[in-house]
DNA sequence: GGCCGGAATGTGAACGTTCACAATTCGGAT
DNA sequence: ATCCGAATTGTGAACGTTCACATTCCGGCC
């Protein structure tokens, strides 16, 4: 013990302090310690294994408590291969649906006890952003993904995804066999458009969302076929980016067009931008032109007029989604898909077309 | 070797089986093995160690290449005591502020390879829910915080933190010694109400934000100087929510009381509320009343009419606070306050008083 | 009173990395 | 030729859990 020089156990002191240099959080052998029993017994503590006296428990806990230990998700993912993790690869943009739906899963995740870990896709750099991300959510070792984005991008990423991880679709299809849960959109635009027609509207102009999100392309569809249900030939459709800035520019072009008397907008956002370009026009909504949107942002109840739209609950889309991965996670079968159905709110932007004279 | 019964050896090749059923992922020691040389040669590839001769890093990046490796973080995290993952400590609700701020924190930690794990603390059941989101920060050993909220409901969070765990608060100054990234809401508001007393009012009213939000008493302070600087009485201020609902109901209010010429509301969303209930009473916004509201949430241009507002760049404050919170990590000294200005954006809200008779 | 079986506990090896240090190689200067 | 020191590579032990299995304890039964 004595036969070492001066200099080298100086050495020792210093690396074991660097070491530990913070007393740190106290891991599980600290609470075995002062509890005075294994490492092993502690665990089963935790994870609530049967077979304990009451006893030991009461010591276990009481050290854990007195240390405030808390385990560590790291190395608990690491032993048992399972980071009680779930990735969401979205879409890197501030619109209403998507970032609802997002708040809806981190609710039911903390619930739970699920981590998320959010990747976006940026639009553009698609191939850069689709390796990264993808490479992020495998390091991760994350349980499942959730995918809330449009199809042509998040289709590309999908595929390179490591292969056995349970993958679910928000508000899409994607050929591939994958989980799905969607609003009914095609009968949420049915609702809007036979609304407007029930009000004696001739027919309905509409104002669609990009044409690689599927939600437009299902909203179109809707329109169309509510339209052809009556026997009304279709107008040719306006389309925009789901910002207030794109509906106010389709509703200038609308407002250009003679004999436009209702419109029926793919999201809440776009119609708002709609209802400044006819206010600007001096077209009065719902006098001239009827108006009906799509989600029910929390807002548009208070749009000047009180918007008329399609109420699709997000919130609740993401805790199935997430409860369904959870589903999926543990092997439980699940229904290929789930649906959520949305509702017709109607306020003052629809109401019936002007008499002709 | 074959002194064991065959059944024995029958139950490892079962066992093994089980272990295994996936090929699973590849890990640094496949990778090792393929290239020919220790897992410690990978760990220094992957890691950018330099002295790795570059043959020998070309076999090495093939294999991994080959195998489609990926290192795994919660190992990784383990071993290094670095999660590369930092917590956010948000408020459950969908206000534009924090969450394009959360958007921006997740942009600029996806650039930094770094995993942001959110944490929501409801308004209701406070202790409860405030105990369960720090255990949840603290399991996954995070490296840092970042709180998004009102001070009352996190004040009390901060304090349970584990010790020695960077901290950083957006928007808001709780008392103790922490780092702070803010807008500098004083000087917004005072811009918005300067700007109002400059065209000619009277005097401005004001529609405040929850007193327990930092930002609401720092935007109310500022207009409260702005006033005492023209010399001008402040009337009494009306308080909502955020919400565009308690705008509205602050809005009604408002349109009761004769002789309010312009009414600076303290974010975008009150402000709608208030457009709507001025419409409601019929009066012109901004021929008989202005209205200035706060953040330049990007439906505010398209607001009828279009809203003259304070835009605050939460996505640089997202960033910001990120780009903070990783210089506290490493130690670098970082000023104890960023300041992120905010800017005037003069729109068709806003307008001399009327012409009194 | 010994023995049996289940409950309660303990032991050592994973999990997939990085860290600390030891060992080997290599290019040149002696 | 020989040896030195730096560059390169390898080895074994962490990190903090859980898993698989071994061991001990204890009450009751023949």
């Amino acid at each position: 013990m004595q036969d070492r020089p001066d200099y080298d156990r100086g050495m020792d002191r210093v690396k074991a302090t660097a070491r530990e240099s913070v007393p740190g959080r106290a891991v599980m052998h600290d609470v075995a310690r002062l509890a005075g029993v294994s490492h092993q017994t502690v665990s089963r503590v935790i994870n609530g294994h049967p077979n304990v006296r009451d006893a030991t428990r009461e010591r276990v806990l009481k050290a854990m408590r007195q240390l405030d230990y808390r385990p560590n998700a790291l190395a608990r993912g690491l032993a048992t291969r399972r980071s009680r993790t779930i990735g969401v690869l979205g879409f890197d943009a501030e619109l209403y649906g998507p970032s609802s739906t997002l708040l809806g899963i981190q609710r039911a995740a903390q619930e739970q006890q699920y981590a998320i870990t959010v990747v976006t896709l940026s639009e553009k750099d698609t191939t850069g952003s689709v390796d990264r991300a993808v490479g992020m959510l495998a390091e991760q070792s994350v349980e499942g993904v959730i995918v809330i984005a449009p199809s042509s991008a998040a289709a590309h990423a999908v595929r390179d995804l490591p292969r056995g991880l349970p993958v679910l679709a928000l508000e899409a299809s994607f050929g591939r066999d994958m989980r799905v849960v969607v609003v009914d959109q095609y009968n949420g635009a049915r609702l809007a458009t036979r609304h407007l027609l029930d009000l004696g509207h001739r027919t309905v102009w509409h104002i669609a969302g990009p044409s690689d999100w599927p939600e437009a392309l299902q909203r179109m569809e809707g329109w169309r076929a509510a339209l052809d249900d009556a026997g009304v030939p279709a107008p040719p459709t306006l389309t925009g980016d789901w910002s207030a800035r794109s509906g106010y520019e389709a509703g200038r072009r609308l407002a250009a067009i003679p004999g436009v008397t209702a419109v029926f907008v793919a999201n809440d956002q776009m119609a708002l931008g709609v209802l400044h370009a006819l206010n600007e026009a001096e077209i009065d909504v719902p006098g001239q032109v009827s108006v009906v949107g799509f989600d029910d942002m929390p807002e548009a109840e208070y749009f000047v007029p009180a918007l008329t739209t399609v109420r699709q609950d997000f919130n609740e889309v993401g805790r199935c989604g997430l409860r369904t991965m959870l589903d999926m996670i543990d092997g439980s079968d699940v229904a290929s898909e789930t649906r959520v159905s949305p509702t017709l709110i109607v306020r003052a932007s629809s109401d019936r077309p002007p008499a002709v004279d």
